[in-house]
RNA sequence: GGGAGCUUAGCUCAGUUGGUUUAGAGCGUCUGCCUUACAAGCAGAGGGUCGGGGGUUCGACUCCCUCAGCUCCCACCA
């Protein structure tokens, strides 16, 4: 086959993703091979490709196609989310610009613009993958609000419900003003924010509902919710305060009177030491509400506007009112000072709106247990993190859960299964005609009619928690007795879990609890945490910052293998990664010099009259070695997920070892033909250097695979197998190596000196070459003859490990330069040698250490006095 | 406020139970080369007292303490 001069990524990428998927190779089905199995942490289904995905991705097809070369049924399941609040944020947002506002519109006509958005938009970003090389099993792609996955969640809900596990009930919850629904926690991202603390004068009650001349101060963030406030607090011991005590105070501009309480929750020396307590806005507050019986009176809507019940101000944004009330006290004569404050305020994950305490009534997962057995699966190392340094991370949380509240307000979801009955009694079950006859049982006059279904939907995290079950098998969850389906007995559990540390949390713990819930066991092995990708300052990727870039444009313009490479260099785990153009550019360097390598050996030409040159010989050697060696080292970092070593070790076998020296031992004179020994070395190693590269960079290793030689139709590289690693020679890579190190010398000279590498110099060796390298030194430092000995007269030297190898350079060498050289050379080793000697002097070194580090320290020590003799001969040679 | 982690060459990072490492890699930098696979390349070179200080040890980038700086996670001082 012919090759172009230069690689073509785009062309052979397109070509060989549809050859692979006409060939259905990446499809797997259960057999008797060990199955390797990988679920794609599902995106948004309306989500479009970004460089997180190519990271996270790129990882997940390494490791898959990786273990379908290691001979097992590598199964890599995609898929997408319904992503609840999110995709029904952008379908709210799509309406509002036609015009039509959501609240309009009934529950079913929304789902309906809802699923012709996901029918628009869905699935995108998973065909963008396919342009990344990503090898998943299409024919399993999943979505979590198909029916069936749906289905699942349901039967789960009910199965914690009867288990007396899921709850509902009036709590505070984080409300997303924005959203229009509650979140959970974890949805809470707390920033610091500068605000301001007010102080306020609630001046004391005369006991006639008036205000008296007296009046105490209090701190607050929060203005505009005075008017909701239910009592004073003070702390008991705090002395200041005892005066007020029994007495009551009038809220300013509303003139409502609230009593003085005591509570020990009060910091004395916080702020003025008198907090105000609003149980409907604040969480804390409606704990000490509780604990003194106050009344909750709630003045911010939905929309976080000030309702009717705040008598003032009514209809205005929270945050309006608050600069409003503000003027108002100020007018009024309650505002003592204003200080600067930076405090931590939540914010929506999805919205970013400030999040508003607020009291409402949602369904609660109790989580104690759950977590339990889930953070023991971490601890007892059934389930391994990689970075381990989120263990602690992880325990952490799950020793500090809460409650995980499930109900979202929104109808973009599944929708829960709770069914209230006109006589206040709540029916779960499966089905609304379960449901009725759950209800009838209870009283048989009840129709369909009076059941009223729960308006909520379930949190997305609810059913993305199944997904490594679900996959497989989406009737399982949930089904009391039911037995796990052929496929989900042949790929459950998972193996690798990749996935980003930012849903630790929200996903990949809850798995554990449900595949400990479900399943009975873990429902991964390994996770391996990345990084974030960042951009070359720092700074996370955004959309406002414009720093990032387009993944499918990089594609397009280096190559899927490029981009993918480029990702992986950085990519040790855990760690961030600052994303930089030229790591794709190196990417894309690295597939020119594979191309280029190829278009070198497929010109040679081959006879077999020719007789294998010496230097080729030790050459194949050498590379045969060097390559059991590295595959060694390769398995090794792909065994501890160190996947950017795996890929260096490869690379730098690749274009130093095969590239740099190996062809360039082996390379016969411009129009001589090789011999066949050593050519079929050559290809083999090409082939299956390929082979190990293949998992990082699959385009343009199976485009050269078929160049190699024809295969027939279907046949790919993608099965074939991994290259294996055989026993190698350690003292002849020491050998070689040596030999490396001389050539290396001899090209020293001729740069210092600058002597074309064309003209042949005559090279002195004194000390010991494996006879079997020394061709190698001949051809590749172009010598003319190699000697033994040192050069007499005027001479470049140089020194490999105790060799002393000098190059005779009439008329080239400047004496004095050449002497000052080797003088500091010399010096520098009578230190060294000084230090090694103290060492060895010491008697507790000697007495305490290891025998082999005392062997070293005398190695050194000899080595050492041998250069320096080296050195010595070397300047006497000089001064002749 | 609590917890975790990081600080090694200009940049990004390795350094695997303290001694075969007189501290490594990739990229970048510098010098010389259009050498008939590749200038997206070839050859060569320079570059770090391993954040500061103290300690343990025969021996510390590696262990301990302390200080400084950075990052992340968790968190209800209004």
């Amino acid at each position: 086959m012919e090759l172009n001069a230069k690689y073509n990524p785009s062309e052979v990428e397109d070509k060989w993703y549809a050859y692979w998927l006409k060939n259905r190779c990446f499809h797997s089905e259960p057999d008797s091979r060990e199955p390797y199995t990988v679920v794609i942490p599902p995106p948004n289904v309306t989500g479009i490709l970004h460089m997180g995905h190519v990271l996270n991705n790129t990882l997940n097809d390494v490791l898959v196609r990786k273990a379908r070369m290691d001979g097992k049924n590598a199964c890599w399941v995609p898929g997408t989310d319904h992503a609840s609040i999110a995709t029904e944020s952008k379908v709210v947002a799509k309406l509002k610009a036609q015009g039509i506002s959501k609240e309009d519109l009934t529950r079913e006509e929304f789902l309906k613009h809802a699923w012709e958005w996901k029918e628009e938009h869905g699935g995108i970003i998973l065909n963008q993958l396919r342009k990344l090389g990503a090898s998943c099993d299409w024919d399993r792609t999943r979505f979590t609000m198909e029916p069936e996955l749906s289905d699942a969640v349901i039967s789960t809900f009910c199965h914690f419900y009867k288990k007396g596990l899921i709850y509902r009930g009036v709590r505070m919850v984080n409300w997303d003003p924005v959203g229009l629904t509650a979140v959970s926690d974890e949805e809470v991202i707390h920033k610091d924010t500068k605000s301001h603390f007010y102080h306020l004068r609630y001046y004391i009650s005369d006991g006639k509902g008036k205000a008296s001349d007296k009046y105490l101060v209090i701190a607050t963030t929060r203005p505009e919710t005075i008017m909701a406030d239910a009592a004073i607090c003070v702390n008991p011991a705090d002395e200041r305060h005892h005066w007020l005590k029994g007495k009551k105070v009038i809220i300013p501009l509303i003139n409502r009177e609230i009593p003085v309480i005591e509570d020990d929750y009060v910091e004395m020396d916080f702020g003025t030491g008198c907090l105000k307590v609003t149980p409907a806005h604040d969480a804390h507050d409606y704990e000490i509400g509780l604990r003194h019986n106050l009344p909750v009176l709630d003045i911010i809507d939905d929309h976080g506007r000030l309702n009717e019940k705040a008598q003032i101000l009514v209809g205005e944004d929270r945050f309006e009112a608050r600069k409003k009330i503000v003027k108002m006290l100020q007018d009024a004569g309650n505002l003592e000072k204003i200080e600067e404050y930076t405090s931590p305020v939540g914010y929506s994950e999805r919205t970013d709106a400030v999040i508003e305490p607020k009291l409402s009534a949602q369904w609660f997962l109790k989580m104690d247990a759950l977590a339990a057995r889930a953070l023991d699966s971490v601890e007892s190392g059934e389930v391994k993190l990689i970075p381990d340094k989120y263990r602690n991370t992880y325990r952490h949380w799950m020793e500090n859960v809460h409650d995980w509240c499930i109900s979202r307000q929104l109808w973009w979801g599944q929708r829960i299964p709770a069914y209230y009955l006109p006589d206040g009694q709540v029916v779960v079950e499966e089905t609304p005609q379960k449901a009725l006859e759950a209800a009838q049982k209870i009283n048989p006059a009840y129709t369909a009619a009076s059941l009223r279904q729960d308006e909520d939907v379930l949190d997305t995290w609810f059913s993305s928690w199944l997904w490594p079950i679900s996959v497989f098998d989406p009737a399982h969850p949930g089904h009391p007795g039911h037995r796990p389906n052929a496929d989900l007995s042949y790929y459950y559990p998972t193996n690798d879990l990749v996935t980003g540390p930012d849903i630790l949390f929200f996903w990949v713990a809850r798995m554990i609890m449900a595949g400990n819930e479900f399943m009975d066991r873990k429902p991964f092995g390994n996770v391996y945490l990345t990084g974030i990708v960042r951009d070359k300052l720092g700074r996370k990727m955004s959309k406002t910052l414009g720093n990032s870039p387009d993944p499918l444009e990089l594609i397009k313009k280096y190559g899927a293998d490029a981009v993918r490479l480029g990702m992986l260099l950085c990519s040790s785990a855990g760690n961030d990664i600052l994303y930089d153009e030229s790591m794709i550019e190196q990417g894309r360097n690295f597939c020119g010099k594979i191309w280029n390598s190829w278009r070198l050996v497929s010109g040679w030409s081959v006879c077999d009259a020719v007789k294998q040159p010496s230097e080729a010989r030790a050459a194949v050697k050498w590379f045969d070695n060097k390559l059991s060696k590295t595959i060694e080292t390769v398995q090794d970092h792909y065994s501890k997920f160190r996947i950017s070593d795996a890929l260096m070790a490869v690379y730098k076998l690749f274009w130093d070892d095969y590239c740099s020296w190996y062809l360039e031992i082996v390379k016969p004179a411009y129009g001589q033909d090789m011999d066949s020994a050593t050519y079929d070395a050559t290809v083999d190693f090409f082939e299956k250097l390929l082979k190990l590269i293949h998992p990082i960079m699959p385009f343009i290793t199976e485009e050269l695979w078929h160049s190699i030689s024809p295969r027939k139709e279907g046949q790919t590289i993608m099965f074939e197998r991994s290259p294996k690693a055989g026993p190698y020679r350690q003292d002849f890579l020491d050998a070689f190596e040596l030999a490396r190190e001389v050539v290396i010398g001899v090209r020293g000279v001729r740069a210092q000196k600058q002597i074309s590498p064309r003209e042949a110099l005559r090279l002195f060796i004194d000390g010991e070459v494996s006879p079997e390298v020394l061709p190698v030194i001949v051809k590749l430092g172009n010598v003319s003859s190699i000697e033994t000995g040192a050069a007499g007269g005027q001479a470049a030297s140089f020194i490999v490990g105790t060799l002393k190898c000098s190059v005779p350079l009439k008329g080239f060498v400047d004496t004095a330069e050449e002497k000052a050289k080797l003088e500091s050379e010399l010096e520098y080793q009578r230190k060294f040698l000084a230090g090694v000697r103290a060492k060895l002097g010491n008697v507790n070194f000697v007495s305490h250490a290891p025998e082999a580090v005392v062997a070293t320290e005398r190695k050194k020590e000899s080595d050492a006095l041998a250069r320096i003799e080296a050195i010595g001969e070397a300047l006497k040679a000089l001064e002749q």
